[in-house]
DNA sequence: CTGAAAGCGCTTACAG
DNA sequence: CTGAAAGCGCTTACAG
C-alpha cells in the first residue's frame, strides 16, 4: 500500500462499495452489523483515518472550534493571564469530549482580528476569551455579528452583544468585601479599573460598593485606584495609594494578578499581610495558593466555564436555541485575610 | 449573494476563469498585475475567503500544526505547568508568523494518544510538549516514528528519538549551582528527580554535580530528594529533608514550581529565604518574579524555543534537512539567594 | 441493507 | 498570461 489508504482501498479489501465503507465507518444504522465490523477491522489494520478535508468539504462542517485569546495592552509575552490559560485547559478538554478539534490563536485586541476561521471553513464557530478595554472590544463583536459569525464570548452578559458565558462578578465582589467586613476591616481599598471600559471589574466594584453600603460604611473615592490585570499594575497602585498617605486596613483586588503585585508592594514597604492590610483577590489562579501568604480569593470555576463556553457554542452551531449563562463564584478563604 | 461566495462567483464578476481567480488570489507571477488587483478587490468586497478544506484536499497539505501538550501524573486541572503555557504562547505566535494554524490538544502521557492529526490530514506535523516519565514517553515516540508521523519534541536530544529542541539543561544546572557556591553556600540540596526517567531533570542534576566537584565539594546523596514538577512536590520534599534533620544552606530546585513550593515549606518552618536557605529554580516562569522573595532562576527562553520548534517542524515538513537544536539558558539573579 | 453517481470548492498539470 | 478539465477523498441523495 503506497501513500495513505483511502476508503476505496478499504472497499476493495472488504468486497463492498465505497459508499458502504463510508457509512460503516460512521456506524450508520443502515449498514449490517457484520459489515460494519469487517470494514472497521480493515480500517484499523490499514491505520486508516478519514480525511478531514474531504469529509469537511463534502459535509460543510469542520468539527473544529477556534479559540481567540486576546489581551490588551500588550503585556510581556510570557505573562499571559494564568486565568485564561486555565480556561484554555478546560476548553480543550470540553472540545475533546464533544468531538471537536480546537484551533488556538493569540491576538491583540488592538489588532485587526484575523478571525476568518468561519469564512474559510476552518472552524464552525469561535470562542472569544481575553481582557481589554470594552470600548475597543465592542466594534470587533459588531463586525463578527455583521458577518454572521457564530461565536461565544467569555464575559458579562450585555444586550445586543451576542452569546456570552460569564461569572457572577457582582456577587463575587460583594462576597469578597463582606468577608473583609466580617473580619472587622473597615477601610477597604478597591484596586482595579471601575468603569464601563472594564465591565467585569466594574461589576466587581459594584459588589464592593453594595457590601460597604449594606454594612453602613461610606464609599470613599480615594480608596479606589485603577489597575489593569497585571502584577505590575497592582504593585504600582498600592505604592501610589501609600505614597498619597491613604490609610486602609484591607484591599480587594479585582484580580489575583493585581493582588499578588499588591501584596509585594505592601511587604516591600515593611507592612504585613494580613496584620496591617488584609488582601482578597479574584479568579483563584494557581499562584494564589502559593503566594506568600496564600491568597484569599473569589474562585471562578474554570472547568465549568470552559465546558459551558464549548457547550453553548456547539449548540448554537447545531441551530439549537441558546441563551447567555452566568455561573456562580466561590469565596476561598486563605491566610491573606488572617483567617483560615 | 446567498451562502458563501466561491471562486466561481469571483470569476464571473471579474470576467475571468476560475483558474485565473485561484492563481490571482495566491499572487501567482503567472497572472497579470491588473488582473490580480481586480480579482483581489472583488474578493475583498465579497468577504471571500478560500475554503480551507477544498484547498487542503486538493493540495494535500493543511498549513496546520498540532500541538500535543501532555502531563503526567495528572495534576489538578488548573495547575498546568506555566512554563508550557508560556511555550504555548510563543508557539502560537511562531505559527502565525509562518502562516500555519495551530490545533491544540491536552492529553495525559498515560493515555492512548489520540495523535491522528497527520493520518487524518488535520495537521502537517505535531509538536510534542510535556512532562512525564521518559520510560512511558519513549513508546509513544516509537509509535509516531513507525507511522512516519512528522513531529518535533521539546526536550533533550537523544539518539534514535527523532527531532528535538531543548535547552542546555546541564549547563543551566551548573550555572545555578556555581552561583550558590559563589555566594558561599556549601551544603546545597537538589530537589527533583535525578534518574533516566526524567532526562531533563537528570541533566540539571549532572550540572549540579559538576559544579560541586569543580569546587571541591562532596556529593552527598542525602542532599538530593525526588520531586516531580509541582509546588506540592517541592513543599513535601523540603519538609521531608528537614524532618530527617538534613542540614543545608541552599537548594537548587529542578523547576520553579518545585522552588515555589520549597520556599513555602522553608518559610512555614520559620526559616528564612535566603538567610537560612538560599533558593534557585529553573524555567523563569512568570510567578518567579513575584514570589516572595523573588526567585533566582535559570531562564529558558520560551520565545526562542517556540520559534525554534515551529521552525524545525515546518522545515521538516518542507523536506529540508533538519537537526536537533539546543538553546542556551540564562541565570536570572533575584533576591532568593540574598543578592541583587 | 447496498451501490452508482454527483458534487463539495478548490489547485494544477496541460494546452494554447 | 489565460482557460478547460481533471481530480483531491469523502458524504449523501437517489435508486434498488
Amino acid at each position: 500500500m503506497k501513500g495513505k489508504a483511502t476508503s476505496f482501498d478499504i472497499a476493495h479489501l472488504a468486497g463492498v462499495s465505497q459508499s458502504t465503507v463510508s457509512r460503516a465507518l460512521r456506524n450508520s444504522p443502515l449498514v449490517k452489523a457484520e459489515t460494519i465490523e469487517k470494514v472497521q477491522r480493515i480500517a484499523r489494520e490499514l491505520n486508516y483515518k478519514v480525511d478531514k478535508h474531504a469529509s469537511s468539504l463534502r459535509s460543510q462542517q469542520s468539527a473544529t472550534l477556534a479559540l481567540l485569546l486576546f489581551e490588551d495592552p500588550t503585556t510581556d509575552d510570557s505573562l499571559i493571564n494564568p486565568f485564561f490559560l486555565s480556561m484554555l485547559g478546560s476548553i480543550t478538554r470540553a472540545c475533546a469530549r464533544q468531538g471537536f478539534d480546537l484551533l488556538v490563536s493569540f491576538q491583540q485586541l488592538s489588532d485587526d482580528w484575523h478571525a476568518d476561521y468561519e469564512d474559510s471553513h476552518k472552524a464552525d464557530g469561535i470562542i472569544l476569551l481575553g481582557y481589554g478595554d470594552d470600548v475597543d472590544y465592542r466594534p470587533k463583536l459588531r463586525q463578527l455579528d455583521q458577518q454572521g459569525t457564530r461565536y461565544v464570548r467569555w464575559g458579562p452578559q450585555s444586550q445586543g452583544q451576542g452569546l456570552s458565558v460569564g461569572c457572577n462578578n457582582r456577587q463575587g465582589g460583594q462576597d469578597a468585601t463582606e468577608h473583609l467586613i466580617r473580619l472587622d476591616r473597615r477601610r477597604i481599598a478597591f484596586i482595579g479599573n471601575a468603569s464601563h471600559h472594564y465591565p467585569e471589574f466594574f461589576a466587581r466594584y459594584q459588589g464592593y460598593v453594595r457590601a460597604l453600603m449594606d454594612a453602613g460604611l461610606s464609599i470613599e473615592p480615594a480608596l479606589q485606584h485603577d489597575a489593569i490585570t497585571t502584577e505590575q499594575a497592582g504593585f504600582d497602585a498600592v505604592n501610589a495609594l501609600l505614597d498619597k498617605g491613604v490609610e486602609f486596613d484591607a484591599l480587594f483586588a479585582a484580580s489575583d494578578l493585581i493582588a499578588v503585585g499588591a501584596m509585594q508592594a505592601i511587604q516591600s514597604r515593611g507592612l504585613s499581610v494580613p496584620d496591617d492590610i488584609a488582601v482578597v483577590g479574584f479568579d483563584d489562579i494557581p499562584v494564589a495558593r502559593f503566594a506568600s501568604p496564600p491568597l484569599t480569593t473569589v474562585r471562578q470555576d474554570t472547568n465549568l466555564a470552559g465546558a459551558q463556553l464549548v457547550d453553548s457554542l456547539v449548540r448554537q452551531i447545531r441551530g439549537e436555541a441558546v441563551t447567555s449563562v452566568t455561573i456562580p463564584t466561590l469565596l476561598i478563604p486563605r491566610q491573606s485575610c488572617g483567617e483560615r
